[in-house]
DNA sequence: TAGACCCAATCC
DNA sequence: GATTGGGTCTAC
């Protein structure tokens, strides 16, 4: 008799652990083969974690275990599904995250080769559907209906699955609003570009390439400020590895920067470049993911989920702007890129090379301490200085300009002379929307979403109001519900407002605004960031969004509209955030011939994420900001974890979270704090209520046994789920 | 007293 | 996640 440990598809907590079967069939079967077999009253896939022979029966192997024993109905692979260092990572993966070993591998393989059910049926998708519209609005329609109507008739031809949830989409066209079509979806394919010498490094970057191979470290920061040449020190260290025998795995932190990065590759190394991230159609996904494996791929450049690359042999892995949030995935099993790096280094023996000009502070705290090895490219490659940048106090009555404290004196001053010069501007806001919200100004009512309690933004390109943390949508009200005055209020302003207003301060100005609202459509969003680029227009207005990657050579002015949002968000890192995105919107200000000016208005002058932000002092920053993380204990003086505990009854989720909190007291960790319970933001969605548990601790294993095997006891009991988060990047 | 309904445990 | 079984409520 052969017998199976099988782990179900089922990535559910309280399923944590293997099932036993029996196994009769012809078909070979071991170690990571997918199987079909019975569980409950269905058949389910499942991911084989072990095969052994034995000379009993089935019936005196079910005596001896004490529950029946079933049969695995078939076998799907013909081979084992990942080769051992995948699988070694996958384990550490699940460990570390404490999260089940089969979400870790649905994360990591591509959908086709997901030991999920769906996978078996995934086509290979060589069309998508595309919608125009055919016919008028009318008011019957919902408000998410008439939102994607309005997001169709604004860019004409949309991608079916940009175009709003499939519902929503189907709906429309069945009632002959939307016309569906297809198109031939176009093939990923690797520009051809031309080959390339490498041109000399600079002193620096030879330096900073030498100390790289030269680190008895495993994992080396490459700190190096905008325009520095960081890309030039990450294609001479991969030459280096090439030429050594060995692969390189190229992260960037979204898919959009992809096609960038992979230009500088082919250009220095031709076509052994693979490509893996998300935005790649399952069947393209499964091409380059067999080409990976079968080796004819030496380098692979991806996102997050590229980290997982069925590459072998690799001797460098490259984590560019390794500060980046999107390194993080935010649903189970939560895993950190760039944790994951260093383990599969520990596996492999790669080289993990962080890329920034502004580290994270867990990052650049370990090169200090001497944990990582540092390199750092301090002098931009061209001569041109940082911009000169200024703080405005927008509480000062004298700075402010516009009417409604939007623009100070010194920014409209500004942006007309650049406007004069026919120089490029951008204007960052990071806000959505038209107000930030809306509030009755005889009663004070204040519209908040009925789903999360946040405050709704109005939205005045599609008429509505909208909840930027959850999905609810809704119409611009007539009346305060509360007291039917007609009278309301738009209060703040986000990046549409700033749209308008440069309209009445410079009626001769072309501008345009980029927020995921207008590039909500891939298509349209390249095309701004194109046309800026080629001088198309004189004001880019935008959200974080524009602070990202692009070079535009003529832009000489950016002006940070208002730099304290975000500082008031509820988590440990809005200071850094704040710094980071200031940081990098004033590198965006002159990176041609000429010089570059940043203006950043706030009312929080004397912040020092703002001060800091502005003169691009990152050492400054640094400095302060560790003092402030170790007196509130927080990263990278203490560790975190969050548990999450899901009920569609509100008490439920309450009291578990409550209970759970005295039962980890009573073990009487050491040197463990615990926060809570406390109501997350999302505190109602999906259906389920939500509370958390916050643990913050400086090291304890005894700490993660017991949160790992105490959640795995009681999740899914009594309609209460729990969900760990290990390094949590909100709390 | 049979059938409906809800919750929660169980799945090898 | 889906199914099943038990306990409780409910309608006649």
């Amino acid at each position: 008799m052969t017998i199976v440990e099988v782990l179900t598809e089922i990535g559910k907590r309280g399923l944590m652990r293997p099932f036993s079967y029996l196994y009769d069939g012809k078909q070979p079967i071991g170690p990571r083969f997918r199987v079909i077999v019975p569980f409950g009253g269905r058949e389910i896939m499942g991911f084989v974690t072990g095969v052994r022979q034995t000379g009993f029966s089935k019936e005196e192997l079910e005596s001896q275990l004490g529950h029946e024993l079933r049969f695995v109905s078939s076998v799907i692979d013909r081979e084992p599904l990942l080769g051992d260092e995948l699988m070694e990572l996958a384990k550490r993966v699940s460990d570390y995250y404490m999260s089940p070993l089969v979400t870790v591998l649905q994360a990591m393989l591509p959908k086709s080769l997901s030991p999920r059910r769906s996978s078996l049926k995934a086509p290979k998708i060589a069309y998508e559907k595309w919608v125009r519209t055919a016919k008028e609005e009318v008011p019957s329609l919902t408000p998410r209906q008439r939102e994607c109507l309005r997001l169709v008739s604004r860019n004409g031809e949309v991608r079916k699955k940009e175009a709003g949830t499939p519902s929503v989409v189907k709906t429309l066209v069945d009632k002959g609003y939307l016309r569906e079509f297809s198109r031939e979806r176009p093939r990923f394919h690797i520009p051809e570009a031309e080959r390339e010498q490498a041109h000399e490094p600079t002193v620096d970057q030879q330096k900073a390439i030498e100390e790289i191979l030269s680190s008895g470290k495993k994992t080396v920061l490459l700190q190096g400020v905008t325009g520095s040449g960081k890309t030039e020190v990450y294609l001479r260290l991969s030459e280096h590895f090439l030429r050594e025998g060995k692969n390189v795995l190229m992260l960037v932190p979204e898919i959009s920067l992809t096609p960038v990065m992979v230009e500088y590759f082919s250009r220095r190394f031709g076509s052994i470049i693979a490509i893996l991230h998300s935005g790649l159609t399952p069947a393209e996904k499964y091409d380059e993911y067999r080409r990976i494996k079968r080796g004819e791929a030496r380098i692979v450049v991806g996102a997050r989920s590229a980290v997982f690359a069925p590459l072998g042999n690799i001797g460098l892995i490259v984590i560019d702007e390794e500060h980046v949030d999107s390194y993080k995935q935010d649903t189970p099993p939560y895993y950190h890129a760039r944790e994951v790096a260093k383990m599969r280094s520990e596996i492999s023996g790669a080289k993990v090379v962080l890329g920034s000009a502004t580290p994270s502070l867990e990052t650049k705290a370990r090169a200090v301490k001497g944990v990582y090895g540092f390199a750092e490219l301090k002098r931009r490659i061209s001569s041109q200085g940082l911009p000169s940048t200024t703080i405005v106090d927008m509480r000062e009555k004298s700075s402010r300009g516009s009417e409604k404290h939007i623009f100070s004196a010194e920014l409209i001053a500004k942006i007309r002379e650049k406007l004069s010069r026919h120089e490029q501007i951008i204007l960052l806001l990071n806000r959505r929307g038209y107000s930030s919200f809306i509030t009755c100004e005889s009663c004070g009512y204040i519209f908040d979403c009925p789903n999360c309690g946040g405050h709704l933004t109005y939205h005045r390109e599609d008429g509505m109001l909208k909840c930027h943390h959850c999905d609810f949508l809704m119409d611009f009200p007539a009346r305060c519900p509360e007291c039917g005055s007609a009278s309301l209020a738009r209060v703040g302003f986000g990046t549409e407002r700033v749209m308008k207003e440069i309209g009445v301060l410079f009626p001769d100005a072309k501008a345009e605004r980029l927020d995921s609202d207008s590039g909500k459509v891939a298509k349209a969003a390249s095309g701004i960031t194109r046309r800026f680029h080629d001088h198309g227009f004189d004001i880019l207005v935008g959200t974080q969004m524009i602070a990202k990657g692009h070079d535009f050579p003529d832009v000489t002015l950016v002006g940070d509209v208002l730099a304290d949002i975000g500082l008031g968000l509820p988590s440990y890192r809005s200071s850094e955030r704040t710094f980071n995105l200031i940081a990098q919107a004033v590198g965006r200000a002159g990176r041609a011939e000429k010089r570059g000016e940043a203006i950043i208005q706030t009312y929080n002058p004397n912040h020092y994420a703002i001060v800091f932000g502005a003169r691009q002092d990152y050492e400054g920053f640094f400095g302060r900001e560790m003092l402030s993380r170790r007196s509130y204990g927080y990263p990278p003086y203490r560790n975190l974890i969050t548990l999450t505990f899901l009920s569609e009854k509100e008490e439920k989720a309450a009291e578990f979270a409550a209970d759970f909190r005295e039962m980890a007291l009573k073990q009487g960790f050491a040197d463990v704090e615990i926060v809570g319970p406390g109501t997350p933001f999302l505190a109602f969605f999906a259906g389920r209520y939500r509370r958390t548990l916050l643990f913050k601790f400086k090291k304890s294993e005894d700490l993660r046994r017991f949160l790992y095997s105490e959640t795995q006891r009681l999740s899914g009991k009594s309609g209460v789920e729990i969900e760990i988060e290990v390094d949590p990047l909100d709390s």
